[in-house]
DNA sequence: ATAACACGATTAACATTTGCGTAGAGCTAA
DNA sequence: TTAGCTCTACGCAAATGTTAATCGTGTTAT
């Protein structure tokens, strides 16, 4: 296959609720370090404030829940994500290995059980599996379109305008616009752009975001030397709106 | 008023890939009584003609596949099945229990991996726990015939005319065009392509994709070297219209 | 206030990537 | 066999990305 795209796409972020501190810490480990984001929690409840929005907008995309949990049980969070409207993907992790468990957990609405112990190598592939088969039904393919003012960005055809107008952007110009529009008025360091839209494994310098904020500028300002969107933070780095 | 007949769903069909005939018996007798219609082989050669078609149209919803088939082996058929671009959910049911096999199993395209002996609540559970996964693709059945200006595709009949003339294209340029015509204006990267046209687990280069898109145009652009219908997103990809 | 300094802006030279077009090899089916 | 399809390889040209040197401007210490 060709080289890995660039990370266009935010981090995939998996939710860990599991209340031994030992498994939690291993499986976050093992997580984080094939790339994913990883929330560590340690009980039901906290897991449940992870729920509290909109289904429209998860805070993660994939759940990793183990079921005996003191107070809030594992069975007791899958249930309420499901009745809330939540679709994000469940893996149950448990050490419970009847197949009444089993049944149940799934039939709960969970989308795997996995019996304790298990090995991190299938734990992973579990999870990519389950996280391709729920790309594919395009259940985190809903990308909005962004509006500022009279900037519109449009994700699906890698497109901007301003005031209707088409504006032709570069891929670093328009990857650098679009994280600036997923959240307008943050401040982005350039190390924290460089990480967004160059990828973790960029070695080079950081005045490199200079270059490409001024060619954007120019693309997008109507006085590039006075800018009103790409706002500069000395000290700290840039800010849209 | 008349009353109107129940909105009768299609049945789901499930395809079980079994060469031992009694536990395929089992398998089938406890699917069919959950109200799944089931077409049980015996081998992984006759499985692999029910992937003859088109991806669009499979012949069914949910595989159960033995990996320790003689001759064409389970593992086989599932990297057939993906490589063909089908996106048919797998469950692979092995007596083969290592960790490797697993992730194996997993890596190659299968949503879940079944080790026997297992129960047949586990099963239908599973089988139902996928199915809802999957379910928001839902779509299946609509091959509505798609339309950009004077360019028709007839997904029933994998065949496609521009301004009323018969275009000839290979398979892939077909499925690459349909995936086109399905999202206008989307731009579509060329891993993202060859996922959807060439499947999960292909392992060539990128560029191939170049190359057929070439060959698109040439059979569709008037002036192929300045397209209308394809065009190209530098840095992206490729979008339709 | 002003000089020294730090930080960002700007530009141009240079390096790399990307896409196009073509050719040809491997494979399969008629 | 021939013919069609698919995939890989290579060279070219243009777009894009990176580096570095210089210029401006705000900040701070004296």
């Amino acid at each position: 296959m060709a080289v890995s795209p660039p990370p266009q796409a935010p981090p995939t972020r998996l939710l860990v609720v599991e209340d031994d501190d030992t498994i939690r810490e291993t499986i976050a480990e093992a997580l984080s370090s094939e790339g994913f984001e990883v929330d560590a929690v340690g009980s039901g409840s906290t897991a449940l404030e992870r729920f509290k929005g909109s289904p429209d907008n998860p805070s993660c995309d994939l759940v990793l829940l183990d079921l005996m949990l003191p107070g809030v049980s594992g069975l007791d969070v899958c249930r309420y994500v499901r009745r809330r409207g939540f679709s994000t993907p469940i893996i149950v992790v448990s050490a419970r290995d009847s197949e009444t468990d089993r049944v149940v957990g799934l039939e709960i609405g969970a989308d795997d059980y996995l019996v304790k112990p298990f090995g991190m190598r299938e734990l992973v592939a579990r999870c990519r599996a389950l996280l391709r088969r729920s790309a594919r039904n395009g259940d985190s393919g809903a990308k909005e379109v962004l509006r500022f003012e009279d900037i519109t960005l449009y994700p699906e055809e890698c497109r901007v305008t301003r005031g209707g107008q088409e504006v032709n952007l570069s891929p670093k110009e328009y990857r650098l616009l679009e994280v600036f529009m997923q959240s307008p008025k943050r401040v982005w360091s350039r190390d924290k752009l460089l990480e967004r839209v160059w990828g973790i494994d960029f070695m080079g310098d950081s005045k490199t975001v200079d270059v490409h904020i001024r060619w954007l500028r120019e693309k997008l300002e109507t006085n590039p030397s006075a800018p009103t969107y790409i706002l500069t933070v000395r000290g700290f780095g840039y800010r849209f709106g």
